[in-house]
DNA sequence: AAGTCCTCCAACCGCCAAATC
DNA sequence: CGATTTGGCGGTTGGAGGACT
């Protein structure tokens, strides 16, 4: 026997909500409450409406407190740094922005925040050159990280597994010569701009690709007192035989806790345009919105979504903490 | 001025898990 | 303990209105 309908939907009635409604809806919940019923609701308030219908328009509508209006720079920062900590739970986002509904942060997300996002992953500098054969992530092997001599100035225990991520991911192949023909220390400070042009331009031998200096592959790194951030970008443009140009990129974060040894958020996401056969050759993996995404979130990870990377990296771990908090207590 | 395209957002849909029978 | 009901959630859609040609 399937599942029975919520409601009666010959009759009841769809579309915008008209005023008079919304003051049925609130005069009843105002004087009744919900009694803990949303679907014999509409019909003790004398509505036409599915149940479903009169909770969806009392919590993002109706009900008090609610912020109707701009978001402001401290609601995107909370918005970005959950999203690259937790993606889309716009519940849990909701419960951390007092007077937002969910609806309204998805909302929000999906027709402005992801798109100033992209526009920043797009125009950041540090998208360059590359690159360099990648390989499926398969949780069931044992990675490292590109280049173990990248970490010998730092905490990180390069010897353990990375962690596997959500979804479809890649990381870089451990075999890149650009990587392992170099020697590479952790700066004790966040690199600055004004670094990139002091280190060595790579160049890959197989496939001609510029590589980047060391150190601005490294930017954004963060060495707290507890956690470290990493992240990698390299980018590469090609002109095709029928004179079209092949544009790809690729990116890599990871956050590192060293209290609790944990790694996560390890993960890699490749994109190309305008290529042809070069998937089949493991240069790039998925080129979907998904892998979009992946990319926000990686930028986030980094160090874009605020102007102080301090501050938002304190603010990432404590809402991380915050959300498990509400998840599983 | 008219047609087309684009953006935004309220509302709907379908799935899932918890609660209830 | 299985079936059914309900609430909650995230993804998606459709229409209104503005921007552009």
């Amino acid at each position: 026997m399937g599942r029975a309908p919520c409601c009666d939907k010959a009759n009841v009635k769809k579309g915008p909500w008209s005023p008079e409604e919304d003051r049925k809806l609130k005069d009843y919940i105002e004087t009744h409450g919900t009694g803990g019923n949303w679907i014999a609701l509409p019909q003790k308030a004398g509505l036409r409406r599915c149940g479903k219908s009169c909770r969806l328009r009392w919590l993002n509508y109706l009900r008090p407190n609610i912020k109707h209006g701009e978001f402001s720079d401290d609601e995107d920062k909370v918005i970005c740094a959950l999203f690259a900590s937790i993606g889309s739970r716009w519940s849990i986002m909701a419960a951390q922005l007092p007077g937002r509904t969910d609806n309204d942060i998805k909302n929000y997300w999906n027709t402005k925040l992801k798109k100033k996002m992209m526009n920043s992953l797009i125009s950041m500098p540090e998208i360059r050159k590359p690159l360099h054969r990648l390989q499926p992530f398969n949780s069931s092997t044992n990675y490292s990280y590109p280049s173990l001599s990248i970490f010998q100035n730092s905490n990180i225990n390069v010897n353990a597994p990375l962690s596997s991520s959500s979804s479809p991911s890649y990381l870089y192949s451990t075999n890149t010569s650009s990587y392992h023909d170099q020697t590479l220390s952790i700066p004790s400070s966040p690199t600055t701009n004004a670094d990139h042009h002091q280190h060595p331009v790579l160049q890959s031998q197989d496939h001609g690709y510029l590589g980047m200096g060391p150190m601005e592959s490294y930017q954004g790194v963060k060495d707290g007192p507890n956690l470290v951030v990493f992240g990698v970008d390299q980018a590469s443009c090609s002109s095709n035989s029928d004179g079209s140009c092949h544009y790809e990129y690729g990116s890599a974060a990871g956050v590192y806790d060293h209290r609790n040894n944990l790694r996560n958020l390890q993960r890699d996401s490749y994109k190309e345009f305008g290529g042809n056969d070069d998937k089949e050759k493991g240069y790039y993996g998925d080129s979907s919105l998904d892998s979009s995404l992946e990319e926000i979130k990686q930028l986030i990870s980094t160090n874009l979504c605020s102007s102080n990377i301090d501050n938002n990296l304190n603010f990432f771990v404590d809402e991380t903490k915050e959300v498990e908090k509400i998840m599983y207590y």
